[in-house]
RNA sequence: GCGCCCAUCGUCUAGCGGUCCAGGACGUCGCCCUUUCACGGCGAAAACACGGGUUCGAUUCCCGUUGGGCGCGCCA
């Protein structure tokens, strides 16, 4: 259950993505892990971009990661690394391995390694470099050439990478061939550049996804072979989509933009994604703290989970519902760049529309699960009159409620005291008088004055419409 | 093809040999509350993939089958 850390140890982590594309939700659920890890252990967690392959990795890719992982709250200390510019360091140390023989030069072409695969593939033989440079002389390197450089695997015995998450994992050694380290361009490939850096860097535990749990026994031999300790290792299972296919653009693996734009809030977002793999007992809901008070290694699931949106949705209305009024209005309202509209309503948004905003917010936060939804049940206080009537509202004004509109205007007109207890007393007498349930006079009254069949309550809403805009909006209905 | 990983309600999961005719959450379906919609409350249906072992006893341990996933680049 418990989980220290070694004693005199301060854990470090990293978050090491690759900037060929937008921050994904598998990504930020890494991060995540490896956030909570380090905070729980009052350690550091690190930030690299793994940028080493210029062709692929874009400037605009490395802004939306660390967008992406601010706005989920996930800080990280110092300043993000840039793996492309250690290059240097990187040849370095092949330098020294090449100089104790643990690397040699390959001069095997693309072309014909591709042929060698093709090969395999088709005895049905495993896919693998056959070392045909391992051994040879350089003297007999064609000319023009230039070479990789490759690993000097060990081809007996085997590599057991003991894993938080997974247990320990055995391969055989054969079953390993010897990785490029460096290509032939000189520049430095995943495989060399991860454990350099992570070395460097300190990282005390590795924390990514399952994808990587092969490439772990293949960078071990990369740490044993420069003499290096192996870090703590914890591969955790991938999200699959809501169709248990591997989560890709396709399906549901959005940026992590996107559900800031979908309304969710971070802390429900980070809430959502910590249970996929990672449990306690029955417990659902967790604030930062508390996720960091509780957050460990050995409760991480070992299978695959998929994303369900609808838990996400429910998760965050949650959040909203418990967010104090005023801290969901400023949510609201920092998010309204991002949101539908929500530009469009932040322009409109002075001082007496705040007002009124954190009036209705009890009442709107109710029934609303993501704040698009909170902003679209907000609209009828932003509307202007005469108000646009949707289907449901429509109805309800044909259908008997115009001629309660009617009957009741003059009543209001007579409210002193404009309040939702004095509103509601005459609404309540009228309907007595009529026979009539309170519902079906107070839906013509809610059709009029928010142009839906949902809103907060109805005396509610007219307290905060005020009784000017109030009563404009009913005569507006009632007097077609 | 070869290697590795995984397998409890539709979904996320609890379970670490007997407390399980399997618990919680989302979703679904009823009922209640009610001014609509929500929220909330109560209740229901819903799962240990299959086959062998081990054991006095398997959801829990082992093996196999099936099904999924990942990897097998001079990508990361």
């Amino acid at each position: 259950m418990k989980e220290p850390p070694p004693p005199m140890t301060k854990v470090v982590t990293r978050f090491a993505p690759s900037p060929t594309g937008f921050l994904h939700i598998g990504g930020a659920r890494t991060a995540l892990f490896n956030w909570l890890y380090a905070r729980r252990f009052d350690g550091t967690f690190l930030l690299r971009i793994e940028d080493t392959d210029r062709e692929r990795s874009t400037k605009p890719a490395v802004d939306a990661i660390i967008d992406g992982l601010t706005w989920l709250g996930l800080k990280w200390d110092g300043e993000a690394v840039s793996q492309f510019e250690r290059a240097a360091r990187h040849r370095e140390v092949v330098d020294e391995m090449l100089a104790s023989g643990n690397a040699y030069r390959c001069y095997a072409t693309p072309q014909e390694l591709q042929e060698m695969r093709e090969k395999q593939r088709a005895e049905g033989k495993p896919m693998r470099y056959d070392g045909r440079w391992r051994d040879r002389d350089p003297s007999e390197a064609p000319p023009g050439v230039a070479p990789v450089i490759r690993l000097r695997a060990r081809q007996d015995g085997e590599t057991i990478v003991d894993d938080k998450v997974q247990g320990k994992v055995t391969f055989a050694n054969k079953e390993l061939d010897d990785l490029v380290l460096l290509r032939s361009d000189g520049g430095p490939t995943y495989m060399l550049a991860v454990v350099v850096d992570d070395h460097d860097m300190g990282v005390t535990h590795i924390i990514r996804g399952d994808d990587h749990l092969t490439n772990a026994a293949r960078q071990m031999q990369i740490y044993q072979a420069l003499g290096w300790d192996i870090p703590v290792m914890a591969h955790i299972p991938l999200i699959h989509g809501p169709d248990g296919a591997k989560l890709s653009k396709r399906h549901g693996a959005l940026g992590v933009d996107a559900y800031r734009a979908l309304g969710y809030l971070p802390a429900a977002l980070r809430n959502y994604l910590v249970r996929l793999g990672w449990s306690q007992g029955d417990r659902e809901f967790f604030s930062t703290e508390e996720m960091i008070a509780a957050f460990d290694l050995s409760s991480i699931g070992r299978s695959p989970s998929r994303f369900d949106f609808v838990k996400l949705e429910n998760m965050n209305g949650h959040f909203m519902r418990a967010m104090p009024d005023g801290e969901l209005m400023v949510a609201l309202i920092d998010s309204l760049p991002y949101l539908n509209g929500g530009p469009e309503i932040a322009a409109k948004l002075d001082e007496s529309m705040r007002v009124k905003l954190a009036a209705a917010m009890p009442g709107l936060k109710e029934r609303a699960k993501t704040l698009v939804e909170l902003l679209d049940g907000a609209g009828f206080l932003f509307a202007q009159r005469p108000l646009g009537l949707d289907e449901r509202a429509r109805e309800i004004i044909a259908n008997g409620g115009r001629e309660h509109l009617a009957a009741l205007l003059p009543r209001l007109r007579a409210v002193a005291d404009w309040t939702s207890a004095a509103t509601e007393a005459v609404v309540r007498d009228y309907a007595l008088e009529h026979g009539a349930k309170l519902g079906q006079i107070a839906q013509p009254l809610r059709a009029a004055t928010t142009g839906r069949a949902t809103s907060p309550g109805i005396f509610d809403v007219l307290a905060v419409l005020g009784r000017e805009e109030s009563l404009g909006r009913l005569a507006d209905q009632a007097t077609r």
